[in-house]
DNA sequence: ACCTACGGGACGTCCCGTTTAT
DNA sequence: ATAAACGGGACGTCCCGTAGGT
């Protein structure tokens, strides 16, 4: 099936293991030799791939990017009902360990690429839209089904989630505790239920 | 008087031109041939004052979070009130530009050092460990006066303030936009709202 | 074909510029700092191809000094006489600009380093006793031929000639004038028509 | 009589012993720390004489210039005929050994300064104009009593012994042998021989 | 005249990212 | 895909000449 030639699965290694290093140590703190240890391969091996550190770093970023997201939206789509779909995706976010060592790629990037790869920098604002725009459209479904209140602000809703999560990590991390992690997910779970517009039973006790 | 050597201002000065450097670009990516650069000086006035390069990046680091936290507070005993004194602790954070370029020197050095640096990594923890302590003295004092509602865990509001600013202001960086810290103001405000057991009359409405 | 590698063109090319400056500024006068902006590379260029600053010396004083001897001996086999040929070795000297800027590497080489740097008083030491076999050599042979009187001590000679002319360069590079240099192939030119036993006419009058 | 201060003598002492170390290691050879450690000075004890390394090297070129024509001028005073008296002096400079250590200070102080230091330069020049003066004085007393050949160049004729004499001595040097400057003694001597005027028995035998 | 403070800049080692030859 | 060649530039140590304070 998945028919893959000996070089695209050894370029697929490479952007793995790549994306490990990078994230954790980030761009600067990433050295070749690292890369050449963390793959096996000489210089030359990885040269062949790819035309230099910028390039593996953007390809392994892209890489990174998608493992966070697929971790975080799991199985999303057999989840029923916009409200659920973001407490399910929270829920993920802190609970799931990230599937690349050195924690979130985006929050990685953008700090350190802010005031200096270009490069970088457009590839995690292009993957903070992206994440910006799921939820969106989640709630934007909730929206057109009822199921959340029309006065919800989509893009806000959305900012306020990445927002709250990316800070709870960002203390989690300092703090080696998961405890800023859980407790944002408590006040996301009231603050989902605050936007939910189907009567629920439970909730009024 | 505070009559300060000749040694001592110079140390001075290279700390804060140091720091505006590694809060932009990092400790890996500042070298010691820009901080060269920057302060005027050259390796042997920079090495009289610094053991090394972490040495001078401690130092700054320490510089740019005094910085900050200065800015964040501004004249905080001036205000009354534990919820208005956090009220305006958030619209400083929010409508202040940073002091040191390059963003929040907690963010900026926490990410780069998780993985890798541990003498920055402990500076940073410490860091947000005084800025945890200044909230929570906060909300004990507006708890102990009853002026915030006596349920209220002073930690985790503490590190909900924190983590909604700074996963805020990283959307803002990304996006170049104000918008995200601007709409965490909004929310923080509302949530402070939420624990003022203050009588007031406007909320009744 | 003379394929020579990048990086023998590189340290030839290394080894030329350093020369100059050497010979001008003296060992001690001249910095690596200065190499670098004279062969317009780095450090890691330079130390690639020299193990210290003193190896790039030597090497850079054999270079002059084999400049130094190919434009004082010029194209000495095309002319026949053993007087005639060190009459051309001294018009050599005394009208040739010497083909690395700053005077007699000899001379400067074997004052500098005299009381110092061992490496270098051996390398000029070795050019004097090549520069003095060359002369020994060509007296010898007029001895052989019978146009050079018996009597002559070629060593004798050889300093005279040396002495002679490295005196008047000194001299010459003081008053930085011409003068001293053409006083002395004047009496060269006699003390050699001194040593010349072929008969000539014109010396007979 | 000459009745110093202890400054003065302190200050002379210091030139006195810097001489020896500018002249054997040269003005860029030579270090403060040296100079320290030859006169047991400390830093500050030395610049309260002199304003800087230039100026002290200044005056121990001065020093070390005088001691050198002193030793070559001897009590030439004494010696009746021009012709003696530039026997008697090349005769001096070929068999004193140097009173300031490290060869002829007008030597060492003009291959170095040469290209580099101003007033070095100029020092040096100025020496080299005294010392062919002396000889051009002798020269042409010596014409106008006669003694010496009429059509004689006084200042060629000091070029001349100022030259073989250097050269001499730079051949010694590195040969470490007096035997360049003792040749060089016999071809002035007979050259001397060649100006003089005054009827000699030996000379015609 | 000592001693320390001060900042400059020397030389050197090591590793970096890239290119090339094979 | 290896491995060596290439040149760049990082950080660091040490000593330099000078200035002040005591």
């Amino acid at each position: 099936m998945d028919h893959k030639t000996k070089g695209e699965r050894t370029r697929s290694r490479i952007v793995a293991q790549a994306a490990a290093l990078f994230n954790q140590h980030g761009y600067e703190g990433t050295s070749m030799q690292g890369l050449m240890a963390a793959t096996g391969l000489q210089k030359g091996g990885l040269y062949r791939y790819f035309s230099s550190k910028e390039a593996l770093a953007a390809e392994a970023f892209r890489h990174a990017w998608s493992a966070a997201m697929a971790a975080r939206i799991g199985d999303i789509d057999a989840v029923s009902g916009a409200v659920a779909k973001l407490r399910y995706m929270v829920e993920r976010f802190v609970n799931m360990r990230s599937p690349v060592p050195g924690g979130c790629p985006l929050m990685n990037t953008a700090v350190e690429a802010d005031d200096g790869n270009p490069l970088l920098r457009g590839l995690a604002a292009g993957a903070l839209k992206e994440w910006q725009g799921l939820i969106v459209e989640i709630a934007k479904e909730g929206i057109a089904t009822g199921e959340v209140r029309p006065e919800t602000d989509p893009r806000r809703l959305a900012n306020r989630i990445i927002g709250v999560l990316e800070g709870a990590l960002l203390i989690s991390r300092l703090e080696r505790s998961r405890h800023a992690l859980e407790d944002a997910k408590l006040a996301l779970d009231a603050e989902l239920g605050r936007i939910d517009a189907s009567p629920r039973v439970a909730d009024a006790s």
